[in-house]
DNA sequence: AACGCAAATTAAGTTTGGTTTAAGCCCGCG
DNA sequence: CGCGGGCTTAAACCAAACTTAATTTGCGTT
């Protein structure tokens, strides 16, 4: 999954970067509201982090101008504690979810989680559960018919956007794209040998290859 | 289906050849207006994607030019956000449909299906629906009488063109035209070849051959 | 800092499957 | 009949994807 953050204080941007990275997300940050908007449309961020007080452009006239124009990411507002009636005004302009500063970086993580799962159609679920696999964040593994598989950081955060994505066909390049940040290179086969680990771990046809085109995530079959 | 983008950034003309390509279409590039002035009149293109901003020969007098010798390829005009007074222009000018920069890749393709597809008098319809067939452009599959058939890139596109022109009369040189891009051989009999297999997934009467002239689709009946 | 380990990535070699070529056959039309 | 366009099949070719091994990276420990 990759995120965005806009957010102007560089100490607490870092700590945000640092965590994020850690819990296996591509992050890209920004501190300006200008390249916010161009780059909040443009890149295919599958979550947005926007702090509200920013200087320059607003948070708010941001988030306006990305509905305005059709942009439907989720985005999670961030808002100072004293400044909360901004959050109503978050949300009227189009937030997904808001949280206050301070938080606790675990709040936030379970924030981010429940607001993908909901973006992909997976409600009120306390954990993604898809095709006979329920995907543990808090312990990074995967439990395939009761029985608890380990997993990297690399092959959670792949796992993790096939079953956000089951049954879709994905290409190699959307997978690039979601699951590393801006500076990396094209012309690799990363996905494909964490696509082999992945595929020796949960079963060779857990995940089927449409040559020229891309995955596609079946799952296992419940034994 | 074969189509000429006109775009002077390299970087960006890149990736929309390679989405395009991925997408089965024959794709050439054109990064100067005067050869594209000439080029886009004079090859048999399906669809013209044209950026307005381009150094030397504006995009707007190219699409008049050609309007007002009678072109009428469907033209879509990509624009930068913040010049969104061209569009207007655009339109008034010829153009079929504009985009704005930066747009998301898929947004690209559901436009130039869109296009293709309202070119051809399929107006207001997702997916190409011809002769009891159902054309799914994500999953690269056909659907005959409900049921799902597995096509490969090169017969997919082959069998897009069919039914884009239903009933009408094909020529196989007219099927190099539109498939292939620029440098490609035109004695063989790759296209008679893809016929065949299309034929012995849709059934053998799905497309009939007039000697001498060229193939006619004629889809498949209901069961 | 330096080491050691595990994970991530790159690299190289192999397999697989789609596309094209090629050759022989069929068949409609003179 | 026989010519030529079209059909069919198999084989050749090529690029995508897989696999395995080697290398690099990053991190925790000392």
């Amino acid at each position: 999954m990759r995120l965005l953050i806009v957010e102007d204080n560089v100490a607490l941007a870092d700590e945000l970067v640092a965590d994020l990275q850690r819990a296996g997300y591509a992050v890209d940050w920004l501190a300006d509201g200008r390249d916010a908007l161009y780059q909040g449309a443009s890149e295919p961020y599958d979550l947005i982090l926007l702090d509200l007080g920013l200087p320059g452009k607003s948070g708010l006239d941001i988030l306006r101008e990305w509905r305005a124009t059709g942009m439907t990411r989720p985005v999670l507002i961030l808002t100072a504690r004293d400044h909360w009636a901004e959050r109503i005004d978050g949300l009227k302009a189009g937030a997904d979810d808001y949280l206050t500063k301070p938080f606790h970086p675990e709040e936030l993580q379970l924030r981010i989680q429940a607001l993908l799962r909901r973006a992909h159609g997976q409600v009120n679920q306390p954990q993604l559960d898809v095709a006979g696999l329920q995907l543990d964040e808090a312990h990074q593994v995967v439990i395939k018919n009761g029985e608890s598989i380990e997993l990297t950081a690399a092959e959670f955060s792949l796992l993790r956007y096939f079953m956000l994505h089951s049954g879709k066909i994905i290409s190699k390049s959307q997978l690039h794209d979601h699951l590393y940040d801006g500076e990396s290179e094209r012309d690799s086969n990363v996905i494909e040998v964490h696509v082999n680990h992945l595929r020796s771990k949960l079963g060779k046809t857990a995940i089927e290859t449409k040559r020229g085109q891309g995955y596609r995530f079946l799952g296992v079959a419940p034994s």
